[in-house]
DNA sequence: CACTTGACCTGTCCGC
DNA sequence: TGCGGACAGGTCAAGT
């Protein structure tokens, strides 16, 4: 569930809630949840930085070690303290303002201060587990992510080049490829392809040099602009941007089906693209 | 290698 | 109301 802007936002959360803390105790409440053991190389570290890299938060430990969490589609991250909720981030669920633990919790952290953060996660998609400082770099999939979007790395030749070679796949497939870029989720995907006016189905290669450029920036403007709102949030959503409405209010494509495109007023339409449900302008980005 | 499809899970919604 | 199927903000393995 979580693209890039989500995780920041959390990363956020994260840090002015539970860094510096030391682990006390850990409760892996669905082992499956977990890569390996982690209460060995947690349990008395501090979280000394909390970091994201694509769609991954990576906690650094001290004395070495790094805690990796993955969301995926169906994970949430809350901090507790005496029953009282100091952050919720992730797929937004009524039960994540509740009381904690719930039928979701996976994991557990005791940190110092009584204060606890849940690993939640309906799905059990997600996943949470232990690297040393060696093992960050080797990590499968953190060694194969491509550029971070908001960064200098995402150059426009850069990403010419992955249409070029991604050339007979769906432009939506290669935004959601990760070696390709990193962060980019369903949301956002559509969001970038309405705004640069580019169909989701379009084969990569088809796409002229204007449209390449257009796509490029699309995906710059439209993940800052959600990372600045907090992320994608419902009505109960809660996060670091907590007051504020979060990117729903300006979304171009997202839960718009059969509504008006915000640039032409023609009625969106939910499509299949790349086996993910997509929502275009019929009129604003044509048909391959 | 590029690309597509199904599996992994649980919950919800929709049509009959 | 009850039930089956489709689907969901992601990734990987196995298939063509």
């Amino acid at each position: 569930m979580p693209e890039l802007p989500e995780v920041e936002t959390i990363r956020r959360g994260l840090t002015a809630t539970v860094l510096g803390r030391r682990v006390e105790r850990v409760g892996a409440v669905w082992p499956a949840s977990l890569r390996g053991p982690i209460e060995g190389g947690l349990v008395g570290r501090h979280l000394i930085g909390i970091r994201r890299r694509g769609k991954l938060l990576v906690g650094d430990l001290s004395d070495g070690g790094h805690v990796l969490v993955h969301l995926m589609m169906t994970g949430q991250l809350v901090v507790v303290e005496d029953g009282r909720i100091l952050f919720a981030g992730g797929h937004p669920t009524r039960s994540m303002l509740g009381p904690m633990p719930n039928r979701t919790t996976r994991v557990i952290l005791e940190l110092t201060g009584g204060r606890v953060l849940y690993f939640n996660d309906q799905r059990k998609f997600g996943r949470l587990w232990l690297v040393d400082d060696a093992g960050l770099a080797a990590d499968p999939f953190l060694a194969r992510l491509g550029p971070e979007p908001l960064e200098p790395a995402f150059t426009l030749s850069a990403f010419r080049a992955q249409l070029r070679r991604h050339a007979r796949a769906p432009v939506k497939a290669v935004l959601l490829n990760q070696t390709v870029v990193a962060g980019i989720g369903n949301i956002y995907a559509d969001e970038s392809l309405h705004l640069a006016r580019v169909h989701p189905g379009r084969k990569a290669a088809s796409l002229s040099s204007a449209e390449s450029r257009r796509l490029r920036a699309a995906i710059r403007t439209t993940l800052a602009l959600a990372v600045e709102s907090g992320g994608t949030s419902f009505a109960e959503y809660v996060n670091a941007a907590r007051g504020r409405q979060g990117y729903l209010t300006q979304a171009r494509a997202f839960r718009r089906e059969g509504l008006p495109c915000v640039v032409c007023g023609t009625t969106m339409k939910r499509i299949r693209v790349a086996g993910r449900g997509t929502t275009v302008c019929p009129r604003c980005q044509r048909s391959p």
